[in-house]
DNA sequence: CGCGATTTGGGAAACGATTCACAAGCGCGT
DNA sequence: ACGCGCTTGTGAATCGTTTCCCAAATCGCG
């Protein structure tokens, strides 16, 4: 066993690859549809299926949450969606900031898979004028400079950046500096930060061009002459 | 070097990875960043600093479309971007249709960062009547039933999924049939597609419960009772 | 009450990605 | 012209992830 890290003194609860955990929240949504069909079991391969991949894997990924399984049997569903959900730590309230209230960042406040599955937006905010004192879903938008305040009075620890590229890392800065831990970015930029703060970063345009990559590919990966023109643009 | 499966009979191309190929939208992004501070060129380790990667690790991503580098030297900033945008087949225009005019899909359609880095939403689509004949940042909202016709007029491959979950693999599968390859799906739902078909997924509410995750894990892993002693048994 | 069908859990092998470490190549200064 | 310092490119080691495979556990049935 050699269990590495283990955090507290849990004894069920064994160290969760990251490519695990990134599954999980798909298992969960998939459960969801499976209770809504009043199923109260389901096998591996049933759940593989579903969430498109492959089922030793997906026992391998449940089984570093403990044996919740049965023999013969398969998952109980209420059971399992029960403990994939505090494995994800979702039992616990979590407040959401979202900084940057443009094309995407209002689209995001009005998102309703954050709500359905358990994530409400605390606070909003923005740098522009025009903006603050709005409110979008029935959320008001408040001025960025009071950033730590808001961050501080609604215990919020995840942000959610989408803010223009420029200014995404000062403002990163500050949410780190006023206590958030864990930052969703949607600005095309690196952001620094310490070690104990976690960032994913979704880049909408980086997933075109790896499906252009693909789609080059599948054309035959025509000559590619060695030679040069392309005129690639910013 | 025993090379497994080349594509075509190309010489200089090899099999890029997938995770090559994730991390040279972020290459190629920062290499702008240089090229607009005039600079001409860069070492790996600049380069491999501003995309937060090691850069071994960026050397090797490198090496896989090709020696573009000079030693002792570093990389030409203006040859290393054209390479990486051939790479990603940037050089090619690529047509992209946008299902779905909702919340997510209105702010895609006009986020600035697709047009920037060389995306042009070439057709946006949708079901509701009421969004039929509007226009979204200059472009029209047609009638998803003509789906069929503008993927073939419009010679899309490549499609952009933001209707909601019920019906995204309907429209998958027109869109399949009607020649697209290439999917990228913010629908939460696991697409079904055939082999020669691409798709990424984007499952926002995903990125927050994984973090989520870690957000619990910082937290000591409060005494998570592993109680409920699981009496596994309906 | 035992047997066969079923399905989990996990050891071990295979695979892929990342990091390490260094030889080979290049430019500059003398 | 030559050596020194710098930087690439890459083999080898390491690490993490996925797949294979089967023993162990459970259920239903006769």
């Amino acid at each position: 066993m050699t269990v590495q890290r283990d955090t507290a003194g849990a004894a069920g609860a064994r160290v969760v690859p990251e490519a695990t955990v990134a599954r999980l929240a798909t298992y969960l949504r998939v459960l969801t549809g499976f209770a809504e069909d009043a199923a109260t079991t389901v096998s591996s391969d049933e759940l593989a299926v579903a969430a498109g991949v492959n089922s030793a894997m997906l026992r391998k990924d449940l089984s570093f949450l403990g044996s919740y399984g049965i023999r013969g049997v398969g998952y109980d569903v209420a059971t399992l969606t029960e403990e994939i959900a505090r494995t994800l730590g979702l039992t616990v309230h979590r407040s959401v900031a979202l900084i940057g209230v443009g094309n995407l960042g209002q689209a995001l406040a009005g998102y309703a898979g954050f709500a359905s599955r358990g994530f409400r937006i605390a606070a909003l905010l923005d740098a522009d004028p025009s903006r603050i004192g709005t409110t979008i879903q029935g959320i008001p938008v408040r001025d960025i400079a009071r950033l730590e305040q808001v961050v501080a009075d609604e215990n919020i620890t995840i942000a959610v950046v989408t803010t223009p590229a420029t200014v995404a890392q000062e403002i990163c800065d500050r949410l780190v500096a006023a206590g958030v831990t864990s930052i969703l970015n949607f600005a095309p930029v690196v952001l620094a930060v310490p070690g104990h703060v976690d960032v994913r970063k979704v880049d909408l345009a980086a997933e075109l061009q790896i499906l252009s990559f693909h789609e080059n590919r599948k054309n035959g990966a025509l000559s590619v002459e060695p030679a040069a023109e392309a005129v690639v643009q910013a």
